[in-house]
DNA sequence: TTGTACGCGTTATCAA
DNA sequence: TTGATAACGCGTACAA
């Protein structure tokens, strides 16, 4: 805890309060003449109506004077609320996820509260321990990033009647707040993109299907597809969402006959496919286009540039954050799931299939405008 | 914070403990026929054995049938002892940090400390309020990843007797224990690189001087440069450590005549630079080499994957998370200066220079692997 | 409008 | 070895 050995600058007043440390609610009371209670009152935005208002100024003076801060643990164990919010994420180190928990952070802070974040690393075990510490930290609430389509802990916690907001990843039957991206248009617009390029023998590289992004890039990729009469079969599920995964799969994928274009279901999967089609002798986007999903930072400066559905990650995280507080501060008491809308950012890792490169585009990586959203 | 509505599992204790919400320690000392007190030291490590063995047998098995967990609010009120730290960044966004508060983070878990982070956005008003959240927040101790070369702020706090310890940059004239990577061996492996390829004409966009990075790379530039005979004169202060400040700053230096080689003051830096390059028409590695430093994510599968200083990041947040740790547990009351040794990346943006590549390396980027460390 | 009294859950001090 | 009691700093019924 933070100790002011000696009181720095201005002149103290008439009485020194404690000894050393920091003062306290009863300190400034002193100083104002007047008892704790009222000086509590006085302080506290939602009572200062209580207080007649040149006492309330004085007081106010007065602790403004000596420094004083409220002791948010005191407070705490009064009214059974730590002001505080727990953040999981699977890996802070993964591009994906800071901007998400800056947004939460600059959204939170604004409301007072502060963070704590816990990393998981997609372990069950280090998730159940990252829930038990939340709670045994007494957070307000939480926002879950680790999402499973099914989990177990999610649930547990949510029929606990904790406040929760899930963000990115999404869960299934359970009635929680939720904030992600609206992956299957994404997906929809990739595809449509292709087949404009000329696109017809498309594979997907998907992500691990037990969390939502995954399932649902899958399953939207299979539909649009079918929509356009093509063949939604060349589909492989990556171990997870890492770029020895994503290799992985398109290598597999690849062992049969390589597609004219891959839809990977992340960056990282993508920069996989990368390093599988360099392998085969395969070039991008001359032999295979590949396209990811999340626009990472520096994606757009790869070798070739990947073309990449655009995620807003810091607004996810702050809407994750506005329906947390929604929630905390009793105006919201039904979940609401929010979609955020994406756009495709097409780079050059995107082109006309190598059948109709002749003609059409003749060897130059096609750049399209992203649609409008 | 949480409540439990209802006990789950097992079946309840005799005696049903206050009405719904979790236990507390009187709960439990009663289930277990004890007074508060003696629960409190049976279950505290520090004190256990104060208690005869039976009772805290007893104690502990009561405590976990009733699912008890202390409440570390309370716990903190009377300890005055928050086990929490506080992590001031510039900005999680950038790259270089998520490592770094990943390593503090998982190093300060297993002590049981919680992390708070703020960030500053290198704005002295933002920090000057996240000291003072953290303050309010009564964190046990701070590791602060901001440090100007000269910072008030970080005085005053210092001066106040706040457990510190600065990591990534270092500040002057302060006694604090800081955390660092070894930046003037790595920039004179850098020079030596570039000399060993033929480069003589070598620039350096550094970046800001109020920053330890900045102020000791700028240095070790000029004295590596000096050393070997060369001129240390081609130096260009970048506004901040951004991509545009580094575009901005090499086309400064280009204006005269663009030089063999840039040694950038960091990654960011060295990704300005290869815009600048581009705009004036001339290529990487084949008319200029760039060197960055830092060694962030995906900077190897750039166009040209960039040569740069790796900083073992998670390694400096776990350190900076130990020295901390040694100072709160009273271990070492004397401030301890660690710095951590770098290495050379050497990739495909590092090659002979031009007068040289007719004869020597005939176009191709060289590739020379890196020193041993 | 302000003061009194109490309790939040824990640990520390003292006494038994 | 254990129990009684107080106190950490604050907020809030209730009384005045």
């Amino acid at each position: 805890m933070l100790r002011r050995p000696d009181q720095t600058g201005h002149e103290p007043a008439a009485t020194l309060p404690h000894v050393a440390g920091r003062p306290t609610l009863r300190d400034v009371a002193q100083a104002a003449g007047v008892h704790a209670a009222t000086a509590s009152r006085a302080l506290n935005e939602a009572t200062r109506d209580l207080v007649r208002p040149e006492t309330v100024a004085r007081v106010r003076a007065v602790a403004a004077e000596l420094g004083y801060q409220a002791n948010p643990i005191a407070r705490s164990l009064k009214t059974s609320r730590s002001e505080t919010v727990g953040v999981l994420v699977p890996d802070l180190t993964n591009p994906l996820f800071p901007p998400i928990v800056r947004g939460i952070e600059d959204e939170l802070a604004s409301a007072g509260y502060t963070v704590l974040t816990a990393n998981t690393d997609n372990d069950p075990r280090r998730t159940a321990i990252g829930f038990a510490a939340m709670q045994a930290r007494q957070v307000d609430g939480l926002i879950v990033a680790t999402a499973l389509l099914d989990d177990p802990v999610l649930r547990e916690t949510a029929a606990r009647g904790v406040p929760m907001v899930l963000v990115n990843r999404t869960t299934e039957r359970l009635d929680v707040s939720s904030v992600a991206g609206d992956d299957a248009t994404g997906i929809a617009r990739t595809v449509e993109h292709l087949v404009d390029l000329g696109h017809t023998d498309i594979a997907h590289v998907a992500g691990p299907l037990e969390v939502s992004t995954g399932a649902v890039r899958e399953r939207a990729f299979r539909a649009a597809m079918r929509d356009r009469g093509l063949s939604d079969s060349r589909v492989v599920v990556a171990e997870g969402y890492s770029e020895a995964a994503g290799r992985a799969a398109l290598l597999e994928i690849i062992t049969t006959a390589p597609p004219t274009a891959v839809i990977a279901g992340n960056d990282l999967l993508a920069l996989g496919c990368y390093d599988a089609l360099e392998e085969s002798g395969l070039r991008c986007p001359d032999d295979v286009s590949v396209v990811g999903f999340n626009d990472m930072p520096l994606i757009g400066r790869l070798r070739p540039p990947l073309t990449s559905v655009r995620v807003p990650q810091y607004e996810l995280g702050v809407e994750a954050a506005r329906l947390l507080l929604d929630r905390l501060s009793g105006r919201t008491l039904t979940p609401r799931v929010v979609l955020l809308p994406l756009s495709l950012v097409v780079r050059g890792s995107t082109a006309p299939p190598p059948a109709r490169r002749g003609r059409a585009a003749a060897g130059r990586p096609a750049v399209v405008s992203p649609p409008t959203p």
